[in-house]
DNA sequence: GAATCTATGTCAGAATGCTGACATGAGTCA
DNA sequence: TGACTCATGTCAGCATTCTGACATAGATTC
């Protein structure tokens, strides 16, 4: 059935490559991550508020690369399971600062230890040097790609 | 920074990274697609088919790392109008092999360009060193996420 | 030849994320 | 002070993708 003929450009594409790896890394969270009924927005949500408490519904939404839409409707869902707690008025300007709750806190450490596992399978193999080229080089593209934006 | 003992520094992890690149990668393709009225996996798609001419429902939706259905979807909609053919029925079991049309491949050249302005922005600055670097890289990620199924 | 397994195409419903739009609060500037 | 710009929170509608399910064709096994 696969008749997998000559070499195809694509295979040679670093874009196509980044987009592989980032499905199969998407994919084993999610793995991880179903049996706890949580997705991976979810859980970079909690891990962001784990680290940096008091951020606001547009602070995660950029941390989590979604929308601050997306985020507001899966912070309501939160809020209302117990897992995350806002004011009800802004102390100052429009921004509702968010926390983690005790039970927030502990859904969190169930999934921590799921996705590290995940982390360090993608690490394995890969030497010290490896892995901060990788770091370097990521970096390169991200700012590459969002600064070269507009020619000037 | 904050430590939080065995959980997953966000600021030093391979993952976030990761998932950082391709969400920026992912922007900027959307960005140069939107005005030609193509969606990433529209685009892929299409990709795909000019590189494997006859590539089947399921062999695109491997090959653009969505499901099935979802390409099936698109599929339709691709054929409906006017930019891909199949054949009626399978000329052997269910397979029907998909080929781009003459307005399809005209579609198609327009975003190819859009889409490699993008990956050479993407690659801008880095040497050729780096480039092989980051391909062993991810195809080293890629394996290892793919292969240690289990590793509780 | 029959049972079984695997892969495929497809339909239907649900989940997830996005764009558009609006009102509001804070900062900037003349 | 008032006009302007920008960021935020939020509601509504739409698009995209997913999971679940089913029937069918080919391969495998006995």
């Amino acid at each position: 059935m696969s008749q997998n003929g000559g070499g195809v450009d694509l295979e040679t594409s670093l874009g196509y490559l980044l987009k592989e790896a980032s499905s199969a890394l998407r994919t084993a969270m999610e793995e991880v991550l179903r049996p706890l009924g949580m997705s991976v927005t979810h859980y970079s949500c909690l891990e962001l508020l784990a680290q940096r408490p008091g951020l606001s519904n547009s602070e995660l939404a950029r941390g989590a690369f979604v929308t601050r839409q997306t985020m507001n409707v899966l912070l309501q869902a939160l809020e209302r399971d117990g897992y995350v707690t806002r004011p009800a008025e802004a102390p100052v300007g429009k921004v509702l600062p968010t926390r983690l709750t005790p039970r927030g806190r502990r859904s969190l450490e169930k999934a921590t230890v799921a996705v590290r596992s995940v982390e360090v399978r993608m690490l394995a193999g890969m030497t010290e040097t490896e892995q901060s080229d990788a770091f370097r080089i990521l970096r390169s593209m991200i700012h590459s790609l969002r600064d070269g934006n507009d020619g000037t």
